[in-house]
DNA sequence: TTAGTATCCTATTAAATCTATAGGATAATT
DNA sequence: AATTATCCTATAGATTTAATAGGATACTAA
């Protein structure tokens, strides 16, 4: 299952994308629009902020905004830092690997085998979307 | 993450397959050959037993074996049992479709758009799939 | 027919993760 | 200086996952 936050995640990113020129919209103004609970929101748009997809400013006149153009957000990175690793286990993951501590051979492993391919479809759609493609 | 419970169900199909002629393998043995919790295990036999993956056999010389061959054993159905749906919402799932109760419209909405691409590509790579790829 | 074996089944506990909330600190604007 | 809105940490509540316990049932073989 998605979970909420990569689901708020990405209503939030697609609400500002569709935005004109970079204009701050308050937290409390997407929430209502989509429907988001505002405090949860809060931390994902700051975590958002923290790995570099937004900008904020505070103050009257202030909140978050798009800090690339949308065709330039790919969803690979947008759902590493929402959902986390693309992988669904550590020992096929490209930026998280892990070996299975409970797995003597991994070339011999049937869930390694399937989850390698599950791993390649997910990314080819993750490398082929952008947030540009939601607007 | 994969859950544990596909992971073990997994390996266990994986193993039954491996094995010649629909001989039954006990629990205990199928645990220890794959570092599997045994108890843990056995509900996971027990569901697949339901489920018209497995059948078993009480007492002395007991234990569960493959009923299919494994190459008429689909990734897609194996999936669904032990994981769930296929698709990560509910609004894009093919058997257990769901409306989202806070998205006023699915055709406009960036996640069911994405989730939509991702369940395809999941889709293809298990229905291409069977248990005979693993052995 | 009896002892032994292995699955069957339900209930419960333990652990982990996810979701949401609270409350004040900080910074910008007017 | 007052107001506004983000910043940040901590915590509580809810849900899901993982594992365990213990006895019931059915089968085999001596």
């Amino acid at each position: 299952m998605l979970s909420k936050k990569t689901k708020y995640g990405l209503k939030a990113l697609t609400f500002l994308a569709s935005q004109k020129g970079g204009v701050p919209v308050q937290i409390a103004e997407i929430a209502k629009q989509k429907n988001i609970s505002q405090k949860f929101l809060e931390s994902i748009l700051l975590s958002l902020r923290k790995t570099g997809f937004l900008g904020s400013k505070k103050g009257k006149g202030g909140g978050y905004y798009l800090i690339k153009e949308p065709k330039e957000v790919l969803m690979t990175d947008v759902m590493r830092i929402l959902e986390g690793p693309i992988a669904m286990v550590p020992c096929v993951s490209l930026n998280f690997y892990e070996k299975c501590d409970d797995c003597p051979d991994e070339k011999s492993c049937s869930v390694n085998k399937l989850m390698l391919k599950v791993r390649d479809a997910n990314l080819a759609v993750y490398r082929n979307s952008t947030l540009a493609d939601f607007i």
